[in-house]
DNA sequence: CGCGACGTTGATTTGCCTCAACGATTGTGG
DNA sequence: CCACAATCGTTGAGGCAAATCAACGTCGCG
């Protein structure tokens, strides 16, 4: 695990890469943020709890998902290094909240809750640019896909994400792949085989 | 169609939902945006050209899709009145268009350029704080729309949708439901008839 | 070492797609 | 005002991609 100022630096890096940041304005959100080990496997946000936090990942590997009625995963969305997660209805609402945030590896992350959350973006609005850039950022991956869910075969949304979140593909089990990508593991082993046969002769 | 007062009043009167805004703050914004009207069938956007606006839906009904290479459309939004709609992706980056975006029944809308959309972000904060929260709304849907594609059957996610939309499914030709579900016409038209049946019984 | 989790492979089933035909509705030109 | 074409939703038959169920080898870990 990283130093907790080495988190602080891999935060301000990410966000003078969208929102140029004075000193002080960076000083206003550290004092803000909670840093916090998250060991693999436990969970900084579950379903029927209210998930007050929203969580900036420094180093390692989150996952949030939901549970259907037959018990099984399904993940909406992996946090690499770099990424912000939560549970965007509970923060926003404070009600309880509807999937679950797990480390997949031993991870570093900023948490920040929903009241210095908003007291930050009131405060320096510097914050709340940066905040609306990544949603806009966020609105079109998300877009393209729900584009992808609903136009491409299960091969075709598989060879999307290897081209998108290579990095991902690499470092996670690949049930949690075929989760994301709404098929069984089963499925996902059979493309994987057949691309290799394709690529090789 | 409605007089053009009316449509920055339907503007103002959503804005002011989640931002209360003084006079001058709305006059900022009522500068820079275009009032349009949309005939059913025409475009705002289309594939391959650079889409510069972002669109206030202020009555009538638009949609944006992507076509795959077998030629077939797939709606990837729908914008009622008081919707923002957009080519994010095109809009943000000033490249060409990923996707079309055309009425579905006569429409009036106010437009933005990219350029004016960042400078009323940047002038009145407001509006940067306004947009702000609209993305975060977008992000729970857009996640929900996500995990729904991913872990539920077409029957399951038609329900949804009645439940979350019943005014689009009420105004939008069927085909198009399906389109924005990601099945056939055909699937969907069997779906309706078992629901019929099973809720006479 | 032995257990459990994971990925693979095979056999079977199934939900949805594809293709085709049909009636109902809409709108268009003569 | 009516014939006509075009579009839409429905229904049926057959096919296919992916799910399901089951068995097996491998690996990491207690």
């Amino acid at each position: 695990m990283q130093d907790v100022r080495l988190m602080f630096d891999a935060l301000r890096e990410h966000v003078s890469r969208l929102v140029p940041l004075t000193d002080d304005e960076f000083l206003a959100c550290t004092s803000l943020m909670i840093p916090k080990r998250v060991r693999k496997g436990a969970y900084i946000a579950q379903e029927g709890e209210a998930s007050k936090y929203l969580a900036f990942v420094t180093s390692g590997c989150l996952r949030a998902y939901g549970i259907d009625k037959k018990g099984d995963e399904h993940i909406v969305q992996f946090a690499l290094e770099g990424w912000w997660i939560t549970d965007m209805y509970s923060f926003l609402t404070g009600k309880p909240g509807e999937c679950f945030i797990d480390a997949l590896e031993d991870s570093g992350v900023l948490l920040i809750d929903s009241g210095s959350f908003e007291k930050l973006c009131a405060t320096v609005s510097k914050f709340e640019r940066y905040f609306r850039i990544l949603l806009q950022n966020n609105y079109v991956a998300t877009h393209r896909r729900v584009l992808a869910s609903i136009s491409l075969s299960a091969e075709e949304r598989y060879l999307q994400m290897l081209d998108i979140y290579p990095t991902i593909v690499q470092r996670v089990a690949q049930r949690h792949i075929a989760s994301y990508l709404g098929i069984t593991p089963e499925a996902l082993s059979r493309i994987r085989q057949r691309i290799m046969k394709i690529s090789k002769s």
